[in-house]
DNA sequence: CTGTTACATGTGTCTTTTACATGTAGGTAG
DNA sequence: CTACCTACATGTAAAAGACACATGTAACAG
């Protein structure tokens, strides 16, 4: 352990840009570069790693929550197009959920610590 | 990473055990074995880590978060029983901070996941 | 035609954080 | 004494995250 307290105090939700990216895609199918400039604006993240990202991405992928095709015709680099599945779909609910209770727990942490 | 149909999802706030020990602390003196137990009431968990947590604690006390003192007389076992330290009143508030970011940012994602 | 920048997708590897298991030891009840 | 509870502590490995770098397309400047 790093010492507590030294760096972060950031508060971050564990896995965040995973519901996120979920989230991202159920409004339409987007690639990776795309993604990664849309994350931020709902992460609070300056930047997000693109390693990272890609390789959420294919785990997503490998557990049949997103399938994706290579985007062909179009100028520049080639994209890979993912896009949500059902099962997707399903666990996006379930993080939804778990986000509300993340947010009841939150706000027992800051009442009491107001309410003093 | 587990298989992820199966996945935790349970969307904690990483370290999140450290402001509420914080918490916990700054209404009153408290030793280890207490803290354990009165933690899940606030973290949601069923269990705490009992490692994790005297880790954290000596963690707090060499950045002089707490002190700690160990008090005898008592029946059982001695106690090491934590007190906050102004510095540690400091890094709760930094933590207090950083949760209410947290919350907004939680409430963005679900407005967003909500509003279609 | 060379260098630079932007787009786009990845791999390698180390550190931090969490989870699970185990160890030590005093006190108490049968 | 031995089984159990309290109380504190260490060992270790997996998960999650951070940081660095590799590969290739295409546009544009000089």
């Amino acid at each position: 352990m790093v010492r507590p307290g030294h760096w972060g105090v950031r508060a971050r939700v564990e896995r965040f840009s995973e519901p996120v990216l979920l989230l991202l895609l159920r409004e339409r199918p987007t690639h990776g570069y795309e993604l990664l400039e849309a994350l931020p604006s709902l992460t609070g993240e300056t930047r997000v790693d693109m390693g990272n990202l890609y390789r959420v991405l294919r785990g997503l992928e490998e557990d049949g929550l997103v399938t994706s095709r290579w985007e062909a015709g179009e100028p520049g680099p080639a994209k890979r197009t993912y896009e949500l599945t059902v099962e997707g779909r399903r666990l996006l609910d379930e993080w939804a959920g778990a986000l509300q209770g993340s947010r009841e727990r939150i706000d027992t942490f800051l009442d009491r610590y107001e309410g003093r």
